[in-house]
DNA sequence: AATTTTATGAAAATATATCTCCAGATTTGT
DNA sequence: ACAAATCTGGAGATATATTTTCATAAAATT
């Protein structure tokens, strides 16, 4: 037998439907007409759309086995809740050979989180502008920074030096920024990665590139760097973990993504400087034959 | 142009996201948190749910232009009412507003897939094992990455040397690879990140090392570096992308999973260093006062 | 370091929602 | 057809939600 909580209110009214009087039957079909969402406005707004007295309603909400009208909508919430909630997220578990407690697995549920907000949040048309803006070889592109983000922006950057030329990685030590701005023309593109802890000097840098015509773009985490306000573009990745430290593997996944969409939309150029690039590395015998 | 009111509250969150203040993002989050049923309980519910106080959530309804909560909570129930209504349009998708073929989508399926079979291959014992050797303060540790992984021996570098002391990042050039062998003992930790295309000197300091004695990690892709044959431990993770490159997302992941696991093993000594780290962050000023 | 600007939440004021009560309407049983 | 039981919604009482005001705190600017 299933406890009264764990109906949903659409199987209770079916269950009691018989027991219903002429207003309240008139109450039930106008809620199931466009269930769920005709539930959700005041006990006001639901009388009113079905023709029925508030009284009505909350005598309903009570036959139901709810404690009152508010009650009863909570309980919609819930459904509305476990409905639209993406089924992808709930994996139960992911190694499957170690215990859901185990770091892997909790690491795994909150990547995938992490993962399926920062999509939701993430406007393809930016994405699709900033690509553009970035497979543009009549301006340079700038790559900087900050502790921890240093080696995103590493990552980033060897990337984009293969697909194109004019990418300039501005070295870690803020000193010598000043070194690099005097380099950067207008239309040029900075790409500043920035997350909490923020940094002063990689703010003070993108004040001063956007000062000079630079177009900035910045990722960023859920709460935004405040450089992120100076950008004309940027991506909030959202960097939940189980551990002292943030992750960054959401960052690096819209890393990567960027970098696929860079290199599609110039794959004639990129095609023949990646093989240009195997030549080289052919020469130098640096890598072992890939078998 | 879109008219302003066919906007959704999300997207209407995401374009100004920037604009928002501490406050108000905080809410922003919550309220993406568990998009749309987290807008629709009371102003006050939503307040206390995301901590923030109820006039900050009337402040930001009124910045993303309804005329009040009520207002902004009418706008989620006809978005209910519409995914509800139309159960095809929804839940396939990561980033629910790009087409399926959007390479943000693409990626998104795929890392999800590398996720699954990595997670599959990798022994929880093993990893347990390997977490146990890093936090072992008898033995240095040493961290070496290839061309593409360099980002990542760099990011596992990064935090192992604030969990801990004696940690070294070998440098890139493999020509002063042999200073760094004269400093591993015996019962010290060799970290070498290695993916396709595999290079021959990471191959080389592999076996070097192991003949001193050294423990050797690899973290290679699915079809496994030459150099993991010589190695006591390696990690296994699925690197596919749809892209000319291959993907670090899941090596990323995995590696962040191990510094977690590695400071949880030795929180004491890792929280003195953190609190130290911040201090001297604090009189050097370096980063801007997080609130 | 001092000043201005902006952001924030506590608390009061207002508006709205929810519930209670009851008088009349409707149905049911005789 | 009549009495009893039941149903229904109007109107007021109460509770809660929403908005406004304002003092304080934080941040930006000078």
């Amino acid at each position: 037998m299933t406890a009264p909580e764990e109906l949903t209110v659409a199987e209770r009214i079916r269950n009691r439907f018989d027991n219903l009087t002429r207003a309240e039957r008139q109450l039930a079909n106008a809620i199931m007409e466009n269930y769920p969402a005709s539930g959700l406005g005041s006990i006001t707004a639901v009388a009113i759309a079905s023709n029925v007295s508030t009284p009505t309603v909350l005598r309903m909400a009570k036959k139901l086995g709810f404690s009152g009208f508010p009650d009863l909508q909570a309980a919609l919430h819930l459904e509305i809740e476990a409905t639209i909630l993406n089924p992808i997220a709930k994996h139960n578990r992911w190694a499957e050979n170690a215990p859901d407690t185990h770091i892997l697995n909790r690491f795994a549920d909150v990547v995938m989180e992490n993962m399926r907000q920062t999509l939701r949040q993430i406007d393809p048309a930016e994405f699709n502008t900033v690509a553009e803006l970035l497979s543009d070889r009549e301006h340079a592109v700038h790559v900087v920074g900050g502790r921890i983000t240093r080696s995103l922006a590493d990552y980033f950057f060897t990337h984009m030096q293969v697909i194109r030329e004019n990418v300039t990685l501005v070295a870690p030590n803020s000193n010598i920024w000043p070194h690099y701005l005097l380099n950067m023309r207008p239309g040029d593109v900075l790409v500043a990665f920035d997350i909490r802890r923020y940094e002063r000097d990689i703010m003070g840098l993108v004040k001063m590139a956007k000062s000079k015509g630079v177009v900035v773009v910045v990722f960023t985490d859920q709460w935004g760097s405040p450089a992120a306000k100076h950008a004309r573009h940027s991506f909030h990745s959202r960097i939940e973990a189980p551990s002292a430290w943030d992750s960054s593997v959401i960052s690096l996944f819209v890393v990567e993504a960027m970098i696929a969409a860079v290199q599609s939309l110039s794959w004639e150029e990129t095609e023949q400087r990646m093989k240009s690039l195997e030549d080289l590395f052919d020469q130098t015998r640096l890598f072992r034959k890939f078998t």
